[in-house]
DNA sequence: CGCCAGGGCCTCA
DNA sequence: TGAGGCCATGGC
């Protein structure tokens, strides 16, 4: 018998996660995820579909820069690149690794992720076709970084599930601790329209609450999800 | 000083 | 297969 990811389980399943949705977007409004360059400032695109053709490198750029990272150094090492004129494919290519590392050393793991990144811009031919299963062919390209890539850059809708998915919705009781990332994911995708806008925003707005309310030492007080929450209230 | 950030891979029992 | 180690900068 297949492991399920809801503990509510069932019909209510669906009712609850939506109303999740529109609590999190009445409270904090649009989070304009994701951000992107243009004309050299870092400017938030509002959400809704694919980023036009020539940012969709970046997107996914500023995805393996920002594993495990703040989104201000990633950003920094997106800034270094375009600052450079080097954010795209064939410039990683041609790139040496070395002085691809430099430029993108505050992201962190710069040494790991040039190696990335240049795996990355492997996958970005003219008109190839990206999917899912090619970018986790990629090493260091995992399921998380790999769904941020197809809904933000190519607007598919991929429900994309971080730590703080999991530590909210399990503390609202809709998700098991330990659940594999697969089976969160089909849940997310399974009790939603499949709409990348909503999912775009979704993420975003679990990313909001859990820096502001839902952290690791929850401040349950003012926490727009605690008509929703299973948990205690502080 | 320690902890955390918009993860993922490798090793070793 | 599960936990633990590793990668690494910058903000607080």
């Amino acid at each position: 018998m297949k492991k399920r990811a809801a503990a509510g389980g069932g019909k209510e399943a669906a009712g609850i996660v939506t109303a999740v949705y529109e609590t999190l977007y009445d409270r904090f409004g649009p989070q304009g995820w994701w951000p992107v360059t243009a004309g050299g400032e870092t400017e938030a695109r509002y959400s809704g579909g694919p980023v036009c053709d020539g940012q969709r490198f970046e997107v996914a750029a500023g995805a393996v820069l920002t594993q495990n990272t703040s989104w201000a150094n990633a950003s920094r090492a997106v800034g270094n690149l375009v600052r450079r004129g080097a954010l795209d494919p064939e410039s990683i290519l041609s790139m040496d690794v070395r002085v691809l590392a430099e430029l993108i050393k505050p992201s962190g793991y710069y040494n790991r992720k040039a190696v990335i990144l240049k795996e990355l811009a492997a996958c970005f031919p003219p008109r190839a076709e990206i999917t899912r299963e090619s970018l986790l062919a990629v090493s260091g390209i995992g399921p998380e970084t790999a769904d941020s890539i197809m809904l933000y850059a190519f607007g598919e809708p991929f429900f994309v599930v971080d730590a703080y998915t999991i530590r909210v919705f399990s503390r609202i009781g809709l998700i098991v601790p330990g659940e594999c990332y697969e089976n969160v994911r089909t849940f997310f995708e399974g009790n939603l329209p499949a709409d990348a806008g909503i999912f775009q925003e979704y993420h975003a707005l679990i990313v909001k609450v859990a820096k502001e309310f839902c952290r690791r030492k929850p401040l349950c007080g003012g926490c727009p999800l605690n008509p929703h929450c299973g948990r205690e209230t502080a």
